[in-house]
DNA sequence: CAATACCTTACGGAATTCCGTAAACAAGAA
DNA sequence: TTCTTGTTTACGGAATTCCGTAAGGTATTG
């Protein structure tokens, strides 16, 4: 069994209500940690005096507050400790539910599991960590059901994701097309970009391109 | 002190954690639901047995589940029970920090208080238990200051949350005409609509239409 | 009643987007 | 090389959106 995790979670309620259940595992040895940049720090200690955490239990959203901060969201929390201790084993334990944000997570920064916060939260936090613990990714079940859907669909890159963020952001068709210039990307020229967007256009059955903003947003990819 | 309380939330972890605080205020009499139905009966149970709820915290958002259910967010839940028990106090604890979702609760609801899930939860639930308790309404700081912003900005009424919700839904100019005449709403002409839309943009900062609908989601206005 | 202000609608031209077609180009296979 | 295949780009006309101006309507005020 793991034998000592860090829990970081700015809702104090969580690992309050998480300690009986771990406990009930036998894991002792946990620290919590209210802030990002904090956990860091928590981690790295604890790395160079020999007694590395062995798991990682993250939220993705802090509040914000009066203290500046580094690290403002989960995401780059996991990003920095990949780099610092690749080793360790990270769940995380969120309410997001746009898969194409849980998608990124699995994918690009290969998190070892995702439960998301809930009714059996306290179920799916337990099977997750005996999941992990045997070397597999855990990932609750409605969550798996929602990535395989969103396989068929999301066949859009990151050039997608870049224009659809530009779209959101207010910039008109031509001014779309300079922007991708000047980064030197692939299929630049006003002819394609239209192209590009009829086609997100009919992949996601949006009418008009307002409604394909919508509906990015409302999935998570941008 | 309030005598009788239910907690309305899916996360298990959370009325579990809140527990200790609220015996610190003698409030012992503590029921909780995990689904927005069944609090709704709780509630009509207690009123029944003359035995009411004399106070109603909730979350906003319920995950699904395999049950079938009539109420599905926190929304509809003070919605119903504001018709059955109009004297009930209600503070609602969510992650929402969307300012137009905020302030829809607080004008269209009047609800009682609002506790932004987070670092200081425990704190500013207590605080708003007593400041609910003196009749007042309870808003942490943050909010308030988020409020006080976002009055300059939102005078932006229910036909135009309408028309920023039918643009996100994909419907043109000419189609939104035809539905406003259908709803037999005021300003139906392709023209007014034209216009309403272009005072949203300047209203917002927005250079597309697209941008628009974005800012409105990420604003919490649909 | 007239004068004014305000809201709604109509209209028209410019700009932009939409959408199909075709040319130009690149990469791989025969 | 030549042929195919697929991608990128150019182009042009239709549809839509954008934006200013003016006309019509209604309510308010003096």
């Amino acid at each position: 069994m793991f034998q000592k995790i860090l829990i970081a979670e700015d809702q104090i309620t969580i690992p309050d209500g998480l300690k009986k259940p771990l406990n009930d595992l036998s894991i002792d040895n946990i620290k919590t940690s209210q802030y990002c940049d904090d956990a860091l720090l928590k981690i790295k200690a604890a790395l160079r005096s020999r007694k590395p955490f062995d798991l990682l239990i993250t939220d993705l959203s802090f509040k914000e507050d009066h203290r500046s901060r580094d690290l403002t969201s989960g995401e780059e929390l996991i990003k920095a400790v990949k780099e610092i201790q690749p080793d360790l084993k990270i769940i995380v334990f969120s309410v997001e539910h746009r898969v194409g944000k849980i998608k990124k997570l699995l994918e690009a920064y290969h998190v070892n599991g995702y439960v998301e916060k809930g009714r059996n939260e306290y179920k799916m936090i337990i099977e997750a960590i005996e999941t992990v613990l045997k070397g597999e990714i855990y990932c609750s079940q409605n969550i798996k059901l929602l990535l395989r859907n969103e396989e068929e669909i999301s066949q859009t890159d990151q050039y997608d994701e870049l224009l659809l963020q530009l779209l959101a952001k207010g910039l008109k068709r031509d001014q779309i097309a300079v922007h991708f210039k000047e980064k030197d990307l692939p299929a630049r020229s006003l002819s394609s970009i239209e192209k590009r967007i009829n086609k997100l256009k009919i992949l996601f059955d949006a009418q008009t391109s307002e409604q394909l903003v919508a509906i990015a947003i409302y999935r998570g990819l941008i």
